[in-house]
DNA sequence: CTGAAAGCGCTTACAG
DNA sequence: CTGAAAGCGCTTACAG
């Protein structure tokens, strides 16, 4: 039954023997049109199996029905649970999801101004740019942008509306249950300086640490992967063995790297030494890995309401907004000292 | 230094002296353009940051600078790794990608309907489609179309260039190794049936029984999620415990759930039961777990290159191209009984 | 409620 | 090697 020829508005128009004027305001869903003549027009777009092209819409009505998910070129698995969240609420509006890999931190400024042009997408999300992107002041754009798990300096990007994790609030609360496990000497196992969540919770661990002057807390860099975790964890082991009795890791990836060279020294977990991560990445059930549950569906879902409110606006509004999401401590095996719960 | 006004290609035109029709030769990197006049406008275009309106581009030019990728709804992690993979090919090529997620296998057909459109995309990329998808003919479409880990019935379908894996061999290589490890009973934990690599894996488990007469085997249906493989295998302990001295899962995640449920009873892995998965997630390292390691990046690029080959030629091809992809036994702890190694 | 006309920013023959 | 003109398939005032 369907047409194979490619069908445009023009041909649908004639079919309903009306005009493209007619046709394109069912199409945009406008007011405007008779009852009958809609009918009659939704009817024979869904028999010839016709869809706009979204290239004339583009150009034509200056929306493309598309917005851009921008995400570092390394990631987590879970940055595809964002992308998830975000196709979800972009389908209801019909708009499709471009997703981009940053190649290295360099390419997002890149990126961003390439996307910010006209004709290329109504909006872009940002996932956990890097922030070195900040140095420069933010582009005075038309496309919205929401910056998820980000910083805003007041360079212009304060204008932006964003996603955040309460990330200090649940560090806290995940110090608290170690600190109940009985653990006194922490080590936190940061990743690379320049993520925002990264430096937030280090920064949450070591304002913990000064209310807590019973507590000896160490900062420890684990570079960028699960192995350079790993390695590191293991030159500190070298040179300090037994100086810690919790590892606090900023990120699920990384508390695995931990687990994987504790396990190689004979190190018990969580008797001798309790393992933290964050995120709750689908591996950490598996492993029974304590640590904060990010809700990333979530996460991509308010990321594109923000985007399509503010698309949805008129003019230029001075209010940014911010989402702030929160996470909550997961108690898993690696740190459940007391009581032995079975799997 | 960057324009803010948004900048059309006729301006660049203006600013170097000469035609609409010069810039867009040098903007299509065409022939024919004197290189004395190419390196200006090369240089006006760099200097005021133009990026040309990809809406127009694709409304004038016929190619939309897009490409889709379609993955089932519900996915395993490494659907992201092949996204990157895509990416990674497609920005060589200056196109951006469009991810879809299929919602429920109904959705499948409406979404190729949709982009085989003209004026959507370039191409798409259908990442293990659901067998249902192939009942109807495959349309007759002038959008190139690539299948990732799919069957390809005769009915138009086998027209289409696709990526496959070696199932068979590679569950052959670990059957091998499995019964090297002392095992005789075999559990075979298959996922949804509809779901190609899955029934390739199922039909290569069943042919091995068929050639090792010593061999013991049955088939246990885990139905889709982590969660269902691990109930499901619990079910089955409860009605016949000790049936079986391996579960050769067809994936990972329900391998993860397989270990799940023996882990809750006390069943020691390796020693009482082997494990293994498929696919070598990145948690499957963590957890020791023996699998076929997929080069899941590479498997979106090689789709890539297809697509891109495809596009390429000026008419069409009867020649339909398959890359078949080589999965790698992974030995780890869940079935290494012989020598421990340290880990 | 409806239609004729202009125009979005490019590419692509075509003519020179 | 270069430019003028047509046209891609829509949306959007504008006039009725």
């Amino acid at each position: 039954m369907k047409e194979r020829k490619k069908i445009t508005l023009y041909e649908i128009a004639q079919l309903a023997g009306t005009s493209k004027s007619t046709v394109s305001r069912v199409l945009m869903n406008q007011a405007g049109v008779s009852p009958e003549t809609r009918r009659k027009i939704e009817q024979i777009m869904r028999e010839s199996g016709y869809h706009p092209n979204q290239m004339a819409r583009g150009l034509a009505g200056g929306r493309t029905g598309m917005i851009a998910v921008v995400t570092p070129g390394i990631f987590s698995g879970y940055y595809a649970e964002i992308l998830k969240g975000v196709d979800v609420v972009a389908s209801q509006h019909d708009v499709h999801v471009i997703s981009s890999f940053a190649r290295g931190e360099d390419d997002y400024p890149d990126m961003i101004d390439r996307f910010s042009q006209p004709g290329q997408v109504d909006g872009m999300i940002l996932v956990a740019p890097r922030m070195k992107v900040f140095k420069q002041r933010a582009p005075r754009t038309i496309v919205p942008i929401v910056l998820v798990g980000s910083y805003a300096p007041d360079n212009g990007w304060d204008r932006m509306d964003r996603v955040v994790l309460n990330n200090a609030g649940a560090m806290n609360e995940l110090l608290d249950h170690v600190r109940q496990q009985g653990c006194r000497r922490l080590l936190h196992l940061t990743g690379l300086a320049n993520v925002y969540d990264f430096a937030e919770r280090r920064r949450a661990f070591e304002e913990y640490l000064l209310l807590h002057p019973t507590l000896q807390g160490t900062v420890l860099s684990g570079g960028e992967t699960r192995a350079q975790a790993r390695e590191a964890l293991d030159r500190h082991l070298d040179e300090q063995p037994e100086s810690f009795d919790a590892v606090i890791a900023c990120n699920d990836d990384m508390a695995m790297g931990a687990l994987q060279a504790l396990r190689g020294r004979g190190i018990q977990t969580p008797e001798d030494v309790v393992v933290t991560g964050c995120d709750d990445e689908p591996a950490a059930e598996i492993l029974g890995l304590t640590t904060l549950h990010m809700p990333m569906v979530e996460l991509g879902e308010e990321a594109t309401r923000l985007l399509f409110e503010r698309r949805a606006q008129k003019q230029i509004s001075p209010v940014a907004r911010q989402s702030i999401v929160q996470m909550a401590l997961v108690v898993r095996s690696t740190s459940m000292r007391k009581p032995a719960v079975p799997v």
